[in-house]
DNA sequence: CCCAAGTCCTGGTTGC
DNA sequence: TGCAACCAGGACTTGG
């Protein structure tokens, strides 16, 4: 998105704005010139030209996505949300689509810098300037099991659940364990393996379910490596007991018994 | 009927 | 006892 310019916007889903009203977007956005596009978590963030510092941020919520595709028109199809003309300094035109089936996902227009929300975000949990022991820090005292601590945002931005998940298998913890109970060396395992995990997800273009795609619409391959997410009744590969589920901090929750301790 | 990639809000609990 | 901070669960939404 970097250097092109918004041309026309469309709010088919205005309900799914955050931080301005419909008539804002239209007035703001258009004309106005992506400067950076950066990411905070699952937050993306375009920082754009003009009076006023203004910022559109993204949420994809659980099933949004954001496609391009040469020229075409504000005509929404099935699940379209918003449509963004753009315009490349050549003059061609691209659309970008926001398509969202269950309208979790956000957009924020905010003037002045980027969106409140992304203020009360922990450090990037793949790319942040974090380490163990600011884990420890944020883990003492708490009777949270640790599966819901790597869920707040607050503590570490991006971690969702399949990553979560997953992370708890590779560092050989049970999602269940209170925070507070966790060691020292559990707690460098924990650090360890959310950054592996997060790296493994990205370099393989993220985790497609049903749903997940990137800009040109392919889908990515980290669901291949699954060791415990959506393998409830399965064998665990590592000790070969049978994967279970628990429901924490209210989501589906997948983990061996066997050897997550 | 069950389940689902996420976050926000509410109301109850814990512990300093 | 007072009061934050903490924590669990429901709401939102559409579809497989």
């Amino acid at each position: 998105m970097t250097g092109l310019r918004f041309v026309a916007v469309k709010a088919v889903e205005p309900a799914m704005l955050r931080d301005c009203s419909e008539d804002d977007l239209h007035e703001q956005l258009p004309g106005r010139v992506v400067l950076e596009v950066t990411r905070l978590g699952k937050f993306i963030v375009a920082k754009l030209d003009g009076e006023g510092e203004y910022c559109l941020t993204l949420h994809l919520g659980m099933t949004g996505q954001i496609l391009l595709r040469p020229g075409g028109d504000l005509a929404p199809q099935r699940h379209s949300r918003f449509l963004f003309i753009l315009e490349h300094v050549d003059g061609r035109q691209d659309l970008m689509e926001f398509r969202d089936i269950r309208k979790f996902g956000r957009l924020h227009l905010t003037a002045g810098g980027p969106a409140p929300r992304l203020f009360a975000l922990g450090p990037d949990a793949w790319m942040g300037d974090w380490d163990a022991k600011y884990l420890e820090e944020r883990l003492r005292g708490r009777r949270a099991p640790v599966k819901a601590f790597l869920l707040d945002q607050s503590n570490l931005a991006g971690i969702g659940n399949i990553y979560a998940d997953e992370t708890l298998w590779w560092a050989e913890l049970s999602p269940l364990r209170e925070c507070r109970d966790l060691d020292r060396k559990e707690i460098r395992r924990l650090a360890t393996e959310i950054r592996a995990r997060l790296g493994e997800g990205v370099r393989r273009l993220g985790c497609t379910l049903s749903d997940f795609v990137d800009l040109q619409g392919r889908p990515g391959t980290f669901q291949a490596t699954l060791k415990v997410y959506g393998r409830r009744g399965e064998e665990c590969m590592r000790c070969g007991s049978t994967i279970t589920r628990v429901l924490i901090a209210g989501r589906g929750t997948s983990f061996c018994p066997g050897c997550q301790h």
